[in-house]
Order: C-alpha cells, then structure tokens, then sequence
DNA sequence: ATCACGTTGTGGGCTGCCGCACAGAACCGG
DNA sequence: CCGGTTCTGTGCGGCAGCCCACAACGTGAT
C-alpha cells in the first residue's frame, strides 16, 4: 500500500488500474537515479525500464563530432527505456539522469511480458510513447526556428512541471550541452531572463520566480507538447 | 496473388507472413496519393492508415508564425499514421504526399483490430514507430549541428532510397518548405552539389548523379537513420 | 511567337549564434 | 584565511543563414 502511494507519483503506474498494478507491484524495484547516471547508452540492450518519480531523465544524441542535443526529457509522467517494448532493444540515443531523485525500474522481460497482455499497461505506454514522439517532433521543429531564448524558458518550464521544487541544480554548461548550444549563449539568455525578473540563479543553482514571465517569452513549443500529453494521459483515465 | 506482389512494395506488408497477410489482404484498399495531397493534418481524426509503395509522404509541423520543418519522411519501408494504433489518434503533426505515387489504406479500424491480434503485423508496426522515432531524434540533432547543404545531401539520399527513379520532381522552394530554410539557401547549396557534379537540376527536377558523393558530402545522420531501419526491419524478417 | 507566370540566380545588409580568450566571482577544502 | 577549482560575465571577430529586392531564365498557354 506504501508502495502503491510511492509508485503512484510515476502517472504511468498511477494510471493503472488497481488489478493490475498489483500485479506488476512485485516487479518494480525502487532505485535511487544520481545525477549523471547513464540510463543507457546507443547500440546496449537495455536491461531495465526506468519510471521516475522525482528523478528526471534526458534523452539526447551525440554527433560523431561530440556535439549533443537532447531530443526529449523524461520526468514522472513517464518511462524511460521504450524501445524495450517496441521491439528494438536498443535505440541510437542514450539516457542520463539529469536532475538526480528516485525511481522504480523493472526488467525489460517483464516489461515485454506484461507489456504483451494488451491491457491498459500497454495502451499507457503507447501513447506515452506518442507524447514522447509529439516532444521530438518539437524540439526539431524548435531547433530550427526558435532563439536560444525561447528554448531555454521551454526547457525550464517543461523541467519545473517535473519537479516539486521551484529550483533547479544545474550549472549553465550543462544546460547549453542539453540545449545544444554554447555555454555563452546560456548565460546571456540567462541574463536577460533574471533581468526581467522571471529567474534567479546562483553557480549551479536556477530559481523560477515568474512562471507566467516564462510563458510569455516562450515559443508555442513549452504549451504544445504540455497540452499533447495532457490529452493522450487523460483520456485514458477516463476510459 | 496480384495484390500480394503489388502490396508487397511496401517493406511492412512484404514482411508479413502469408496467412496473416492474407486476413488482412481484403482490407487493403489500393489508392493514387498524388503530389499535396494531405494525409492528415493536426487535431482532426485519422480515418485511415497509409503504407506506401511507390509515393513518399512528408511528416512535418507547423509552427504558430507559418514556419515549418519536416519531421520525418514516410516511404515503402514505413506507414503513415502511427497515432491508429500507439492510441492517440490525433498528432500534433500533419502529413502530405511529396512525392506522388501508389499506396495502400486501411480504414483506421480495422487497423487497430489487426494490431491488436499481437502478431507480427504488431511487431513491424512498433518497430517502424521506433525506427520513426530515430529518425525525428536524428532531425532534430541535425537541424541543430549541421549545414543547410549536409542537411540537402541527407534529405536527397532518403529520399532517392524510397524512389525508383534517379530524378525527383521537386522545386527549390518545396525543398525548403521541407527542410525549414529559405529557398535561396536551397539554390546556393543545390548550386554547389551541381558544380560538384553529385546532381543535375533544371527548373523543378532534381537528378542525382554521383550517389557516392552525396554520402561523403552529407553528415552522418544518413547513414544513421538507414542503418537503424534496417536493423529493426531485418531482425524480425529473419525470427 | 509572345506573354505571363513560376522558378532560379545574385547581391547587399543584418542578426544570431559560434569560437576563442580571459577576467572576475563563488565555492570548497585544507 | 588562502589557494585552487569551477562557474559566470564579457568582449571581439567571424560566419552561416535570414530578409528583401530584383534580374534572368524556362515553360506552357494563348
């Protein structure tokens, strides 16, 4: 019953029916996501799905010239290792941990298994993984036409919506490496943002003050994929 | 028996095995997909699925300023929405034919019935989704890190590979439309390729002539992209 | 043959981001 | 308190791609 109030911060668990849940309780071992940790790599089997609950991950690709991009972020609305039940086992990008917290992690042959009962298990993580495909499809889209700035408020209310906390552990190198842009560029983003007085931040710390300030300046992109995930989550609760 | 040879054009209906193929024979509904013709737009319900054979769709977004950029390219390796079955049924995203040709559709719920007998049709529908995913995930690190020209190089090998043909029927102005940059930056680095002796254009048809220097010319999201397909397409082929 | 329209070529000015270099500020451990 | 390390601020030169304007060319219709 702990366990199902813990694991219900993760909305994919959350949603399941209670059936259901129970029967994948046993398999769902609660682990501690460091900063940093690498969740996989391109070209690794993957031996664990993650769901997170306070913990969030980035998925990103890294060029042959070491250039990276992150092309999504995975916080509690959803899982981390999908191509385990899409057939793959493995997949180009990788995972890391990017805001260190807890999780629960389940081997990839349950995850098949139970994945392979067509329940609401499976109807969850397809159109989680949907949701996830709505968020690469943005962020391309978003690369191409939207300044560092407007990526950077995007990229801070989609991590806020992940956390409990109003602030945020990171350094402005790591976020340019997110971003995939300079670390000067950060900064001068950054600048202008707590200028206007919708951020604060200190060496590796970044508070949000505004959170209406950071809508404003964002690009479409932040509201679109919130509201996408919104959709495909809810209408399933109530099926 | 003609129908087979025919639907097996598209590398998801080819791969699979005849009795399944055969249940799902009669609901494949053989159509002209001619050049604009828009498969699916955001928001509104798709009524049918799209596999290819010999026409190339465009899965692109829109963004709230009228700017756009493609997300992913569907051919005769893949099926055009993936939202029947993942569950969603809506996208964020729209579709268009940009190369016309023929294909197959199957109405969206007999689609999700077949889908749900978890055969092997599931099994290459998830796969292809993933195979999807990559190549989004790929777009996005490119527009990020790569030139308007590498960004030309790897848009005509993948779309000469879902081709017959060595000559594309395409205008500068939709090439940028596609890629999300100005026309005049297609012309000056279409110009370059041309000098460069990989193609030959005149007024709205694009040749390739020297595939090999196109592949050395491009970044390695190419490559990338081809390999993963193959390697998700393959592996089931042969289990 | 001519005209109109759609396509391609080219140039000039501008902006956003990059790359590099370095200075200053915050934090940590001894 | 001090010294080293990591993070942040800033300035400068450079370039790719944008926006705009217009010229030149192809092609199909009349």
């Amino acid at each position: 019953m702990m366990q199902f109030r813990e694991a219900s911060k993760n909305h994919i668990l959350a949603a399941l029916p209670p059936p259901e849940f129970d029967g994948l309780a046993a398999y769902l071992e609660p682990v501690a996501m460091p900063l940093g940790q690498t969740l996989y790599e391109p070209g690794s089997p993957q031996r664990h799905a993650y769901f997170p609950t306070t913990a969030i991950a980035s998925l990103h690709y890294v060029t042959v010239s070491g250039a990276s991009v992150e092309t999504a972020g995975v916080g509690h609305e959803g899982v981390v290792g999908v191509s385990i039940f899409m057939g793959g086992d493995t997949t180009c990008s990788s995972a890391v941990v990017q805001s260190a917290g807890q999780g629960y992690r389940m081997e990839r042959g349950r995850v098949k298994e139970a994945f392979g009962r067509a329940g609401m298990f499976q109807n969850l993580l397809l159109r989680y993984t949907q949701a996830l495909m709505t968020q690469m499809a943005q962020t391309a889209a978003c690369n191409r036409h939207h300044s560092v700035e407007q990526q950077l408020c995007r990229w801070l209310l989609l991590t806020m919506d992940r956390l409990a906390d109003r602030e945020l552990v990171m350094t402005h190198e790591l976020v340019a490496s997110i971003l995939g842009v300079r670390r000067e560029s950060v900064t001068e983003a950054a600048g202008k943002l707590q200028t206007a007085g919708y951020i604060r931040y200190r060496r590796g710390h970044i508070t949000v003050l505004n959170r209406g300030g950071l809508e404003r300046h964002a690009c479409e992109c932040y509201s679109v994929v919130t509201k996408e995930l919104e959709r495909l989550q809810d209408d399933v609760a109530y099926r």
